[in-house]
DNA sequence: AACTATTTATAAG
DNA sequence: TCTTATAAATAGT
């Protein structure tokens, strides 16, 4: 689950799996100690390989000890069959449930894809101003807002530099030492001010050739 | 164990329990479910709440599932006593085991932040060129290395403006206009190469005043 | 066995 | 529940 995620499926690779078995084994009485002391619960758990060729090293192992185990079940056992049944969920019960949020995920993974597709549409709409073909109303509704917003913050650069070069032009022009130069510069500010971010949104729908 | 990090005991707020005892015990069971699918071994769990105060919602579970349980201990009970008892790991063992590892984690977190701390005093003698009082020797050996290497790197950058100040010199001389201004900038420069970073340690050791 | 880059679990909100 | 930030588990080295 870690440096990549693995399927979920019997590791054929003796080695891998004797060593993933260690770990995990030692993750799961981890996890079942922490859960009966945080809780206050009766907890149990017995793994062990039982096949022939198990390897010596691949060792059974109980929680909390084989005399807690036995004390464990027998409590179990002895408490009224109507608690015992309570909603328990078992293996099959368990997959289904699984499946069922893999479902979910595969949903909101599809949904993220869709997402980034788009965004790299526009930013390849936005570097090479050309609108790629077949977009849907949707994606050029969202197109132009995202457009509009780049607009706004541009023409927030603008302002800036437009009151810096104000400021400085005052400057220059109160010490009498204006020159022709910063005038040109100041009135090539203006002319790229037109794009009125306000108008962006039909601008663009008109850009892609919608009727 | 996330958002903050939980002290490893009962929790006593009844709301806050149950919450990890649902979330933690669904948790276990995914981890259980893996193992065995994984490894392909032979794996049980029994998690209630036997007191009598328990929440109605403080469901009891089980995996793989009723008879599954029943299966494995029966199995498990039926295996030479050898390989039942090979190297089992009981509850004490393992309390054992966990506080031998938190003592190292321990161990190292307080070398970690022994150098965190050293760090700062250095970046602080840095910035306000003043020594911090009582430094042991090895603080003092490191603070000098430290600052053999940022004048390292200060006289690196220091040498490649003077090239360039050089390689500019040479531009203005060959082209007749050199100025005084251009020349007095590059005197500046000459006079703060003179700490010479072969000196850097002896130098620190000096300032700190140790005899 | 020890080390990280990643994935997963989970405490709070 | 559903998120989200953080802690913990763990796959591959």
């Amino acid at each position: 689950m870690a440096r990549s995620k693995v399927k979920l499926a019997y590791i054929t690779n003796d080695a891998a799996r004797r060593v993933t078995y260690k770990k995990r084994k030692r993750g799961m009485m981890k996890k079942i100690s922490e859960l009966s002391t945080l809780c206050g619960v009766d907890a149990c758990a017995i793994v062990y390989n039982s096949r022939q060729d198990a390897h010596p090293l691949d060792e059974p192992e109980v929680w909390p000890s084989r005399m807690g185990v036995e004390r464990v079940i027998e409590k179990f056992r002895q408490m009224p069959e109507i608690d015992q049944n309570r909603k328990r969920m078992d293996h099959a019960d368990y997959l289904t449930l699984r499946i069922a949020k893999e479902k979910e995920k595969l949903k909101k993974k599809r949904h993220d894809n869709n997402e980034k597709e788009f965004q790299l549409r526009m930013h390849d709409f936005m570097l090479r101003n050309r609108l790629p073909e077949n977009l849907s109303f949707f994606d050029l509704n969202n197109l132009a807002y995202h457009t509009d917003m780049k607009l706004r913050e541009i023409d927030m650069r603008l302002q800036m530099l437009l009151e810096k070069e104000n400021k400085e032009m005052m400057m220059d022009f109160a010490s009498s030492k204006s020159s022709r130069k910063n005038m040109n510069h100041f009135s090539f500010m203006e002319e790229n001010n037109h794009n009125n971010y306000n108008s962006g949104f039909e601008m663009i729908l008109g850009n892609a050739g919608i009727n």
